[in-house]
DNA sequence: TATACAATATATTGCGCAATATATTGTATA
DNA sequence: TATACAATATATTGCGCAATATATTGTATA
């Protein structure tokens, strides 16, 4: 919906950044609606990392995907109310609470999982059209982590 | 503060779009703060829209920076309550209120002008570094927008 | 003129995230 | 053992945005 923003301004390149975000997020949502998975587009690595951690706590998540525990706590209710993972007291230490996949988050990520392949050559294909933008941003990221603007722009003569 | 999003999962690039937003954001936050400018990153555009059109009614800042009528409404009494804009009622049309920058957000807006120059040519020394992102990302989001991955997905055999 | 519609503004609700504070439980150390 | 600290979870608040509904005012048309 938001369009394309101009450029005649300082904060074009953040806010050029954050349509894309929003859009491939509309559009994955489209998609997974076609395809009949229920499952919230900003939870999906929530739930690959789960799936491939068979358990873990809610810290545990939060470390594996980089997030603050208090967002992957936040997303969990959805998730559990969904059906798709389950919570349990862990039995070796009462601080924890560990979630796991239901059979219906392990069969929603099946269904996922037969359209990855498909997914990535799509994006393959789209990245040869615009160039590497996947690399790009990874680029531009690590060289904004590297050397923040504040010191680039204090470096200007 | 987030950490860089990993890669073996679907939502990946609207991810790293995410991260590069709010980084983005935050270090032009930090700039703005060394600088002296209270100029809320967010509303950056719209003051420029407004410093542009002299006068402006919400609708009409909405209309020329593509954003919606309800967002640009809900920025505006932060930048009364910092001083940069006053609000008048439209003496010809009853329905509208129109915006103006007061002195202080003119100054402000000065002082902005000050770093834009260096700005720039920061940004072009990093997209040296690391590919024209800007071009990049304009591409993704056009290509996106004239084909949408849903579309891109069924096409695949 | 009266009525329907368009344009504008306002209010409410909800999502996703960040930041902060607090409570609970486990662990290390005196 | 007692105490301090670390790890974990929970609750609250606020921001920025989207979506929706409603009220008000202007404009076009019957």
């Amino acid at each position: 919906m938001p369009a394309s923003p101009d450029l005649d301004d300082i904060s074009f390149l953040g806010r050029l950044a954050e349509a894309l975000s929003t859009r491939i997020e509309e559009q994955t949502r489209d998609l997974f609606a076609d395809a009949g998975i229920v499952i919230p587009v900003r939870s999906c690595s929530l739930l690959t990392a789960l799936r491939h951690a068979g358990e873990a706590s809610a810290a545990e998540l939060a470390r594996t995907l980089g997030q603050s525990h208090q967002l992957v706590v936040q997303k969990c209710p959805a998730l559990l109310r969904l059906g798709l993972i389950t919570q349990h007291a862990d039995p070796v230490d009462a601080r924890r609470k560990l979630f796991r996949l239901t059979d219906e988050g392990a069969a929603q990520m099946a269904l996922l999982d037969t359209y990855t392949a498909g997914i990535s050559a799509v994006y393959e294909r789209l990245f040869e059209e615009t160039g590497d933008t996947h690399a790009v941003l990874l680029k531009t990221l690590k060289a904004l982590d590297a050397r923040p603007l504040r010191e680039r722009v204090a470096a200007i003569p």
